[in-house]
DNA sequence: TCATTAATTTTGGTTAACCAAAATATTTTT
DNA sequence: AAAAATATTTTGGTTAACCAAAATTAATGA
C-alpha cells in the first residue's frame, strides 16, 4: 500500500473514532476520504495486514497502538506546518489547512523537528487544535462546544470543528478568534441560536456556528493555556 | 498521468537535454529515473500526447514550449526548497536535494513565492545552481568545468555538477565551496589531475572531481553575481 | 555492406487504487 | 418477527505505472 494512501486512511480513522476510542464504519470513512465504500473494505482489509488497524467485516474498525503511534505522527506533522504557514509566512488560517494536507506526506522527521524548533515547539495550531510531540503526547483537553455552554457564564474560544475557509473567514469577521473571551447572554428557544457578548458586542450565534466553535468555561486563568495562539 | 510522475519525466529530460536544447534518448531516462526503457517509451506518448514533448519512435525526445516552461516550474520549486531549507532550517547541502526532490512536487505558486519573497528572492541555490524566477527566467551562465581549465588561470567556484552527499562532503572538507577563488597551477598528463592553489593551501583533484566542480573565469569582478551564496 | 551490438518498442503480465452493480448482512421500523 | 431501509461486501472491470522477455530498428565496425 502507498504511504500516502494508508496515512490518508489512518488519520481520517483516527479523527471519526475520536482520537482512536470508538469503532468507525465504512461508510463514514468512504464519505471522508471521497472513495466508494467498496474500496474502503479493500482498503481496511490491507490495513489489518498491516496491522495498524483491527477490522472485521460488517463489525467495525479501530487502531491498533501502532496504527495510533502513526497517526498521531501524521497529526503533528500536518498541524506543525499548519503553523508554520500561519506565523513564519503569513498564510490565513482558512488557507492553511489545505495546503498542509500535502505537505504533511513528506515523512521526514528531522525536517518536523526543526520546524518545530523554528516556531518555538508549539502546542497548539492555527485552530486551536494541539500538536502531538514527537513521542506522539498530546495535551488532553475538557473543552466544549459553544452550544452546551450555559448562560450567563464565560467562556475562551479554544478552537474549531469545521475548518472550511467560509466558515473560519466569517469567524475572523466577527473577531471570534482562537483566545477571544465571550459571555452566554441568552438563548433563543425557537432555533437554539445564541447571544453572546464579545469584544464589547453582542452578536447571535446561529446552532449550526456554535456547534462548531470549541470553548472552555472561564474560571481557572490563564497558566496552564499561556502558550495559545493569540 | 499522475502529476508527479509527469514532473519527473519533465524535470529529468529538461537536465539530459540541457536546459532543452538537445534530444534525450530512452535510455538515458530510464537511468535517471530509475526505471525499465519499456516503461519510459510508454510515458513519453502518454507525454507526447499531452504536448509536453515531442516524441517520434526511435527518434528521440525534446521538450516542447510548454514543456519547458512547466520543467522550469519544477526547477524553480525544488531550488526554492533547497535554499530554504540551507538558509532558514540549517540544513547541510548535502542535505537538502532529497528532502527538495519530495517538496517540489506540492504544486502551489503562492507558497513558493512567498517562501521565495522571505529568502529575499534568491537567483542561485545552496549548490550554485540558478532558480528560474516565477516567469521561468533563469540566468544563463558561461561557466565552464574546472577540467577544461588553463593552467596559470584564476577561477571561481560557481557550482557542482555531481549533488551527491559524498562528493559534497568532499568538497566541504576541502573547502571548495561556492564562490571559492582558485587557481590552476598545473596539469598531470598521467591521470589528467589537477594542482590548485586555494585558500592558500596547495590541493590535488582528480579528473573525476574536476569533471563535476562548475567554475568561472575570474576576469570581470564581483558585480553580476555579487548576489550568490556564500 | 553485412554481421554484430545496442537501443527501442511490443507483447504479455502484475499490483495498487479505484468504481458500479449485485449480493449479503445488519438494523430499524412497523 | 417480518418488511423495509441501510450498510457492507463481493464480483467484475478500469487505469496508471511498472517489469521481463521477445521482436524490431538503428548504429557500428570489420
Amino acid at each position: 500500500m502507498k504511504s500516502e494512501t494508508l496515512e490518508n486512511y489512518l488519520k481520517t480513522i483516527y479523527h471519526l473514532s475520536a482520537t482512536g476510542s470508538v469503532l468507525v464504519n465504512n461508510k463514514d470513512l468512504a464519505n471522508r476520504l471521497g472513495i466508494h465504500p467498496s474500496t474502503v473494505t479493500e482498503g481496511l482489509r490491507k490495513l489489518h495486514e498491516l496491522n495498524y488497524v483491527i477490522y472485521e467485516k460488517s463489525y467495525g474498525t479501530r487502531l491498533t497502538a501502532e496504527g495510533i503511534k502513526l497517526a498521531l505522527d501524521i497529526v503533528r506533522r500536518h498541524r506543525i506546518w499548519e503553523t508554520y504557514l500561519a506565523n513564519e509566512l503569513g498564510f490565513g488560517w482558512d488557507e492553511v489547512h489545505e495546503i498542509a494536507e500535502e505537505l504533511e506526506h513528506i515523512n521526514n522527521p528531522k525536517l518536523i523537528n526543526k520546524l518545530a524548533e523554528k516556531l518555538g515547539n508549539p502546542v497548539f495550531d492555527p485552530h486551536g487544535d494541539p500538536i502531538p510531540d514527537k513521542d506522539g503526547n498530546i495535551r488532553n483537553m475538557n473543552f466544549m462546544e459553544l452550544h452546551d455552554a450555559q448562560e450567563q457564564h464565560g467562556y475562551r474560544i479554544m478552537g474549531v470543528t469545521d475548518h472550511s475557509p467560509v466558515f473560519l473567514k466569517y469567524l475572523e469577521k466577527q473577531q471570534l478568534v482562537i483566545g477571544a473571551k465571550l459571555e452566554v447572554i441568552g438563548r433563543e428557544p425557537f432555533d437554539n441560536s445564541l447571544l453572546i457578548l464579545c469584544n464589547g458586542k453582542e452578536v447571535a450565534l446561529s446552532s449550526k456556528v456554535a456547534l462548531n466553535l470549541i470553548v472552555e468555561e472561564e474560571e481557572s486563568h490563564g497558566q496552564f493555556f499561556s502558550d495559545l495562539p493569540h
